[in-house]
Formats: structure tokens, C-alpha cells, sequence
DNA sequence: TTGTAGGCGTTATCAG
DNA sequence: CTGATAACGCCTACAA
């Protein structure tokens, strides 16, 4: 036994609570898991003395034993940015519902390969696994396959998910806004973003939508992944000069959006008269600043709680081993910068 | 086992590694565990095994067996509002490098009691937990105190904190408001915030330091928790009438400044001059905003690394069984609101 | 409805 | 430096 974790006082165990019961450990656990299998008072007797001990289960050697850990990892790449909020909470929530725990962990962008926290999390032998993108490096495609966990993976989509996935497609969402730009009469573009996969799918969509319509493309540098207010500022100050008429321009997130329009406004641009702006995301900054920007919303609740709903029936067994994809709905919210 | 369980190859595991590479599956748990105590040449083996197979160690397994699950459970009210990300964030990365995985678990404010989490995630078998905020309930003291685990309480302080502390004191940072502002002459006060211990403490010290020199304090309602920019922009609207001449108002967060300012210049107030704001948190909108917003920054970082330090040593068994309390640094950043 | 036997995959411990 | 043995605390499977 390790320094420092000499437990002076030994844990209440299942074999205790038996014993004060007067049952079988068997009886005990079957109280715990499966209450309708005892009989009531029996049940009573075992509650009580679950009570007067204090007894809390050992989830450890219970999953060893049963070789369902009920905890599922969710590998996320930040929580800062407000982004993933919204799925990972709605995703823990329902997961609890089905009673399963959620480990959440944070992979950052790019520190660190993606394939060594899986391979962490795996280790602890989670039921399942969500995952945040759609694009899996061999490696973790191959620990994935042999692990052979269900994986759900959220918020981008691709032909050949891993298992199942619950996402949106970010060249639609690019496209969409392209489109929304076009039909207010837009002829010059700028696209404001992080170097970021899912951007630059959001982008290359933007760049489809604008070149169908004979649209001019400013041409931008990128921001580093996350992107903050004031690098966002910093660009668009040193992109304004490049900006010869009215311009329509497409952020790769709300906190982008507001640096965008803040500096806009600081440097004279009338907005959305001489510059007009859609964020990403959705934000409460997007409802709470003036002037209220226009954005894109994805139903990110929606996206946990069906990501949820899979993996659940899957846990139980209910679906086949076909992979699953489903699309979440997003849309444009109109405010005042367009 | 369970339906949707079976699985159909069975997983490799230590027997399988130490069979291919002729050697004992203790010795292999060495290559893993102690690399020192074992001869190159049979460690060189056993890593060869462990790459050919794939071998992925049951944490689960090996935890029972050493009664040390290499995790900490961290809970967090949540990680929405941008308050608790960084010192999660340190925090995590800093047991890391020790050895150890964080299992985050958020509790939203106040929706379903803390004991109850802390039960669950104590079934987990935490080597050592995180809390947030230094009041715990008595169900939740008791449950730590049979659970024997070190705990870091943080984000706030107590004479007599469970185990250990690294936080800071609330009061004093609402009293170093309050004389800040009493130092460049304000004599009228507003408080805008959350109905939230926590807020509640910054309201009191701030409160006490305007009593101290005989300042008018604006009355005004609370906010719901977690506070956004709308509902703040909306109560400033409200106490506005209320306003009679120069004040200077202290927002329980940033969102809550940044909502104060922009409905007080949609109001015709000129900011700072009619309306002094500071905010807390130094979100990186107070930095981004026009016009930046003075706030109080608290080392969050500093907060993370101190409470992994902490944890870190009793685990090692490097300090005693005393109760550890320290205080991180925080301070007013100066902007254009004061 | 309840109980018994055995094992889940790993590591502590002691022996060589 | 390496190995054999016996837990760790619970649950599956089967029996009563």
C-alpha cells in the first residue's frame, strides 16, 4: 500500500452492510442494481444498514467485476470558448439520466496528440466515448477499432464516421451564410477565422457559395485557434485598408465577430452599411452587444441529447452495429450587422 | 454480461503481453509501473509485446488492486462562464504531469445537492477530490470525512476549510473595490449582481468599505445566477432612474460590467465620468470591449498549480495531516471605466 | 427470492 | 532483477 493512502480506518464494504443486514452480499448488490428483485422489507433491512454504515459502492471493483464501467469519456477541445457548452452539458445530463457518468477531458487544440488521451481514457475503460470532429488520425482509428467501444462523435460530420456521429456540415454552414450574404445584394467578401479544421471547412464553403455568384474575395490572414477579441481587432485593422467598398464578412466565431464590429466601428466603418457581419455560434455576446450581430445558431443541445440517445441505445443493445449519422439543424439569426 | 456487451475478441491483456514476451505478468506491470527495477533488455521485450498486441493496462483493474485509482474528481459549478477555466485548467495539466487524471463533473448552480455528486464521484475511488467554494453542506462534510480523501477546496476561503484551501477572500476584494473607487473621490455606490454566496461576499466587503467612509449605496436587485449580459443590461435599466449624480457600481462579473456599460451608453451616461464600472473575473472581454472595462483579476493559473501542488504533496505523503490554507494574489486592473 | 462459487485484470508482498 | 501467490471488492452464473 502506497505512502499516504494507508486508510487507518478500512472501508465500509459490501460484505459489511451484509453482514449488518444479516444477507448475502449478493443481496446487497442486487438491492443497489436490481431493486425489484428482492423483496421489500428485505430491501428495507438492506437500506437501512446501508444507511447506518455510510456504504458507498465501489464503482471500481464493481465495473471490473461486471466489465461495464458505466462512465462514458468525452474528449473535448475546450470549454472556454463557450462552444461546446452546450452539447457536453446537455450530453452529461442525459447520460445521467440512463445512469452513466460522464469524465470529461480537455485536449486543447493541437497540444498533444489526440491519440494519447484516448488511449488515457481507454484505459479507465469507459462504456463509451464522444469525441469531439470527425477527422481521426490512424492511430486513434486503430486504438478506437480494436478497443472496440462505441464512439459517438459530435460537431462535424464525414462520410465515414468512426461509429456514430451526430454533427453538422460546416462547408453547408459556410455555403448558407454565402448564400444569405448574396441575396442582400453582396458583392465583396472577407472571411475573418482560425486556422481550425472546422473553419476552414466553414470557410471553404463561404469561398464556394461567393464564387458561384461571381463574388470578390478579400483576402485575409488567419487567426490563431482560439481566437481572441483582440487578435480578431488587430486583423481586421490591418486587413480595413484592403477593404474597397461595401463588404460582407463571415467570422469563424462570435468572439471574432465582436472584435470585428468593435474595431469596424472605432475605425469609421458604418456597420452593416459599409461592412456587414455574421458571426458563429450564437453567443449570449451576440444578443447582448450593440449593436446585436447576426450569427449562425446550431442546436447544440440538441446535438448532446441525440448524441445521448444513441449511445444509450447502442449500450443497451437496441441497435444493430451499422454506423449512424444524424444532422443537427442550424440557422441564421438576423440581427442588426447585416 | 450485458447485451451489447460481448465482446467477440477478447481484450489483450497483461497475461497475453507477459506470455509473448516470456516473462511473468508481474514483470510486465513493472515495465509499466517501475521501469527502474527492471533490466533493459527484458523491459526492451516487454515493450515490443505491449506495441505488437496493443496492449492497453486496465486502470480499472489495477486500481482495484492497488487501491489507487490515479484520478481526481474535480467539481465545478461550470465552466460556462469562463470563471473556473483557467484554474481547471492548470489544474488539470498540473496533475497531469504528476500522474494523474482529472475527471471533471459539473454541478451547475445549485440544481440537485453536492453531497450527492460528491457521493457519486467518491464511488469512483478519487485519489483526491477538487471542490469549488469552501461551504459545504453537512451530509457533504460527513461524506468527506468517512471517505478519508484529500481534498482542495478553492475559489474562495475559510477559517476552517475541510482539508486543504487555495482561494481567496471575497469580502476583501469587494473592500479594495470599494476603497479604490473612495480613492479617486466617489461618494455614490451601486452594486449589480448574483444571488450567489460567493457574490454575495464580494457585495458585503464592498458594502463595508463604503459604510467605512460614510458612502451612499444605490439599492439594487439581485441577478439570477449565472448572471448574462441581457438580464444585467435590463436591471441597469431598471435602478437607473434611481441614479441621482456620479456613481460607481461594481458588477459580480464581467458579463454583468460589460451589460451595465452598454445600457448606460445606450442611455446617454457617459462612461466613466457619470458611471464608474468595475467588473470581476478579467474575462477577456473587459480587454476587448470598447470602451476595456476596469476589473478585478484573480490568479487563476496561480490558484490551479497551488491546489495541484498541494494535492500532489499529501498524495506523496509529503506533508502532515495539518490543514493547508493559502491565498492567491488578486488585484484591479485599470482601464477605461474608472 | 436468496445464496454460493468463482473470477474480472491488476498489483502488493514475499521468496528466490 | 524476476517470479509465484494472494488479494482488491464486486458481480455473473448457477444452484437452492
Amino acid at each position: 500500500m502506497g505512502i499516504g493512502t494507508k486508510r487507518q480506518f478500512p472501508t465500509v464494504k459490501i460484505t459489511d452492510v451484509a453482514a449488518a443486514a444479516r444477507v448475502a452480499p449478493m443481496t446487497v448488490s442486487r438491492v443497489l442494481n436490481t431493486p425489484d428483485r428482492v423483496s421489500p422489507d428485505t430491501a428495507a433491512r438492506v437500506r437501512d444498514a446501508i444507511d447506518a454504515l455510510g456504504y458507498v459502492p465501489n464503482l471500481i471493483a464493481g465495473g471490473l467485476s461486471s466489465r461495464r464501467s458505466r462512465m462514458i469519456a468525452a474528449i473535448v477541445p475546450t470549454i472556454a470558448s463557450s462552444m461546446f457548452h452546450e452539447p457536453v452539458q446537455s450530453f452529461t445530463d442525459a447520460m445521467g439520466r440512463a445512469g452513466y457518468h460522464v469524465m470529461l477531458a480537455l485536449s486543447g487544440y493541437g497540444r498533444g496528440d489526440e491519440a494519447t488521451l484516448i488511449r488515457a481514457m481507454l484505459a479507465r475503460q469507459p462504456d463509451g466515448l464522444l469525441l469531439t470532429g470527425a477527422r481521426r488520425s490512424p492511430d486513434a482509428r486503430r486504438l478506437l477499432a480494436t478497443a472496440r467501444v462505441p464512439v459517438v462523435e459530435i460537431w462535424d460530420t464525414a462520410e465515414q464516421p468512426t461509429d456514430m456521429l451526430v454533427g453538422f456540415d460546416h462547408e453547408e454552414v459556410g455555403a448558407k451564410v454565402a448564400a444569405f450574404f448574396v441575396a442582400r445584394g453582396h458583392t465583396r467578401f472577407a472571411f475573418l477565422g482560425a486556422h481550425d479544421v472546422r473553419a476552414m471547412a466553414r470557410r471553404s464553403g463561404f469561398e464556394r457559395g461567393i464564387a458561384a455568384h461571381g463574388g470578390t474575395l478579400v483576402p485575409t490572414a488567419m487567426l490563431s485557434a482560439p481566437s481572441t477579441i483582440l487578435e480578431s481587432r488587430q486583423a481586421f485593422r490591418a486587413m480595413a485598408p484592403k477593404l474597397a467598398g461595401r463588404t460582407a464578412l463571415f467570422a469563424t466565431s462570435d468572439l471574432v465577430a465582436f472584435g470585428v464590429i468593435t474595431e469596424a466601428r472605432l475605425l469609421g466603418f458604418s456597420v452593416p452599411d459599409q461592412l456587414a457581419v455574421c458571426g458563429f455560434g450564437d453567443f449570449e455576446l451576440s444578443r447582448g452587444a450593440t449593436p446585436a450581430f447576426t450569427t449562425v445558431h446550431v442546436d447544440g443541445t440538441a446535438m448532446g441529447l441525440l448524441a445521448a440517445k444513441h449511445l444509450v441505445a447502442r449500450l443497451a443493445g437496441r441497435t444493430g452495429g451499422g454506423a449512424h449519422r444524424a444532422l443537427v439543424p442550424f440557422h441564421i439569426i438576423e440581427r442588426e450587422t447585416t
